[in-house]
DNA sequence: GATCCAACCAATTTACGATTGGTTGAGAGA
DNA sequence: TCTCTCAACCAATCGTAAATTGGTTGGATC
């Protein structure tokens, strides 16, 4: 089945659609009419028809879509940048890999442009989460940690994709419930990842920091397999 | 009108209404069920009902909307008008910085798990970005080339991202017109640039991606600064 | 005077038939 | 035997109408 094929029977078929897409005022959306009329329209069966539309779809200047119908020009991407539509789509092993890809490099970016004032609040975060008397209150101090670690990039768009996974998170493993209630342990596998994240992003180790993070989203991920009602990072 | 008085008649209510919520298991979106149903079932008037619904969503366990129901947890933020918002507090220098961080990491990711489709998408997209006669479709198959390089990661989240990235970059540079209407020379940049991304995705060559992708923003910058008006890529 | 109740309103979802591009298989025609 | 045609069918989508749901109102009830 060859599509590209101009040279064949259908050679009538698509000059006469050529033809008439040339003429014809399309509609403001650029849809034209049904393969049923208008294989009726042109006097040609639709098999024919359909031969020349595939041509004319390969060179990319129509496009189709069942139920919706064909349209001149090029595809439209369907922008999933909507919270909502996303998080229906997705699962938290998949967010997971998002945030081990991204998340990495913007602590990266941290360490070149971090400020005196973005590790003093990055100090007094990791401070928090020590004296955290609740598991609620440690993850609020760690979302802030996180969202330090972005804001130190000092790159708006950038704040602006991890807010996104973040919200992301939050609609994902929403409806969770977490099973222990008492507060984190001392030892708790955060605190020294955390402490080494930021003293990368104090030394101005780019690799060093990318890597701490790196290792931190792992632990985080191992945490998440083990205990599935439990995501504190 | 004050809803946060629990001492009044409704104490009964809110008492119900709390060990209903304590003891149900509710559905997975935290969905439950409609005034007239639960009025009913708790043996309350739907009015002396709303009154406690009413002070439940003003301690923020719970939110409602007219023709979705009632539902546990935070009100869902819709992000959707952060692009806008992003946009004016940003500026071209800064989203080509974040860019530079982000997209390298997509394509070192595709690399790993694009599919003989992906790629044949790909080889397809950078056809027609030479085939182009004019700079509107130069620039139409260049953004579908870089949307499928994220496609190719098969990460929804990290898809979104970039489409997010996207949006603020037609949001950012909106309004402008490109100087120069005639079609990209033959020995454009990008056509080997992109030749050598492709080809490292397809030899499952990671760091190439990326390294390649770096390359390519860089180029993509370089000419931003020289021509203002032109920031195809 | 407060509460209850029924009806109504507007936003949203659900249900269903019609439409549309895509596919299949029998039959005609060469 | 091979190709084309035609009709039927399939699944995705659209359009519309009915049902659902939180919010509001006004009279009835205690």
């Amino acid at each position: 089945m060859l599509v590209f094929d101009e040279a064949g029977s259908n050679r009538t078929a698509v000059t006469q659609l050529r033809a008439y897409l040339a003429q014809t005022r399309l509609p403001e959306d650029g849809r034209l009419p049904p393969e049923r009329d208008l294989s009726a329209a042109l006097g040609v069966t639709r098999t024919e028809l359909r031969k020349a539309l595939g041509t004319l779809e390969a060179e990319g200047q129509i496009w189709r879509h069942v139920g919706k119908g064909t349209f001149m020009g090029n595809r439209p991407v369907d922008t999933l940048s909507d919270i909502a539509a996303l998080s229906k789509r997705t699962n938290p092993a998949e967010l997971m890999r998002a945030r081990m890809i991204i998340e990495p490099e913007i602590a990266r970016a941290a360490a070149l442009t971090a400020t005196p004032m973005h590790l003093a609040e990055l100090r007094m975060c990791q401070a928090r989460t020590r004296e955290a008397a609740t598991w609620r209150q440690y993850e609020t101090w760690d979302t802030r940690l996180h969202r330090t670690v972005a804001e130190a990039t000092q790159n708006t768009p950038l704040l602006g994709l991890f807010d996104m996974l973040n919200a992301l998170r939050r609609a994902v493993t929403w409806g969770r419930l977490r099973s222990n209630p008492v507060k984190p342990e001392p030892d708790h596998h955060s605190f020294t990842e955390h402490e080494t994240i930021i003293a990368a992003i104090e030394n101005r180790d780019m690799n060093g920091a990318a890597a701490a993070m790196r290792t931190h989203l792992q632990s985080v991920e191992r945490n998440l397999l083990a205990q599935q009602s439990s995501e504190a990072d």
